[in-house]
DNA sequence: GACCAGGCACATC
DNA sequence: GATGTGCATGGT
């Protein structure tokens, strides 16, 4: 089987019992954004915690995001963790998104993938799967999303071999499947949504062998 | 009470 | 260049 055929396979095996993800979670384009800082090694419960926080304070608006005191972005965000740094993080998004945009991601239609995205790294805060978050999901862009459950499940199908970095992970993907937005988008959906069940060894699950190695087609304890 | 969750930057060697 | 560490809350 060749790396397009196991990764075609897998997806049309995940697609088939789970169904569309319907992801990013979010209203707008700027609530994805805001939402891909905040669940930054962190659960997305927590996140929405945060997110009703901002909505509830009237501040999920770039503007007023930035406006707001240190402080109080602080106290918003407190339940998605890591508030501190997140709240720097979020700042420097801002001040990016209102120089470069006048904070309307809307605004960046016409820009270069590319050239985007290395303007998102640019930022203190924004790694290579925020980044890609923010491309895929908020603004439609063709970018495959790599993230630990990515690296765990490849691994375990052997579609590649450690050490490997971000982007020659993410260059599998987008090498051996269509460059396909929505594709890219359900693909990713669904990886998390599978990660939590199986991607990390299952102590009583008789499929995986020797336990160390579960794979998310056949392991489904 | 330990462990985990949709990373990232920075210090140290 | 590789490896280690701090950041923090809330659910299981």
């Amino acid at each position: 089987m060749t790396t397009q055929d196991t990764l075609a396979h897998i997806y049309n095996q995940l697609s088939k019992q789970y169904g569309p993800q319907h992801w990013w979670p979010g209203d707008t384009a700027f609530e994805i954004a805001v939402g891909a800082i905040l669940t930054q090694n962190t659960n997305w419960t927590n996140v929405e915690k945060a997110i009703n926080n901002i909505k509830h304070a009237k501040a999920l608006d770039p503007h007023r995001l930035h406006s707001i005191t240190t402080e109080e972005l602080e106290d918003l965000i407190r339940p998605a963790g890591y508030y501190r740094v997140k709240t720097k993080r979020l700042k420097n998004f801002l001040s990016w998104l209102i120089e470069n945009s006048d904070g309307q991601l809307e605004n960046l239609t016409s820009h270069n993938t590319f050239a985007l995205r290395e303007d998102l790294l640019s930022i203190n805060g924004i790694g290579p799967e925020t980044a890609d978050s923010i491309l895929l999901y908020a603004l439609n862009r063709p970018i495959f999303v790599v993230d630990t459950y990515t690296a765990r499940m490849a691994t375990r199908h052997g579609l590649i071999e450690p050490p490997f970095d971000y982007h020659e992970l993410q260059d599998l993907f987008q090498s051996n499947l269509p460059q396909d937005t929505q594709l890219f988008n359900e693909y990713h959906a669904l990886i998390v949504r599978i990660g939590k069940n199986f991607c990390k060894p299952k102590p009583k699950c008789k499929t995986c062998p020797l336990n160390k190695h579960p794979h998310v087609i056949d392991c489904d304890l």
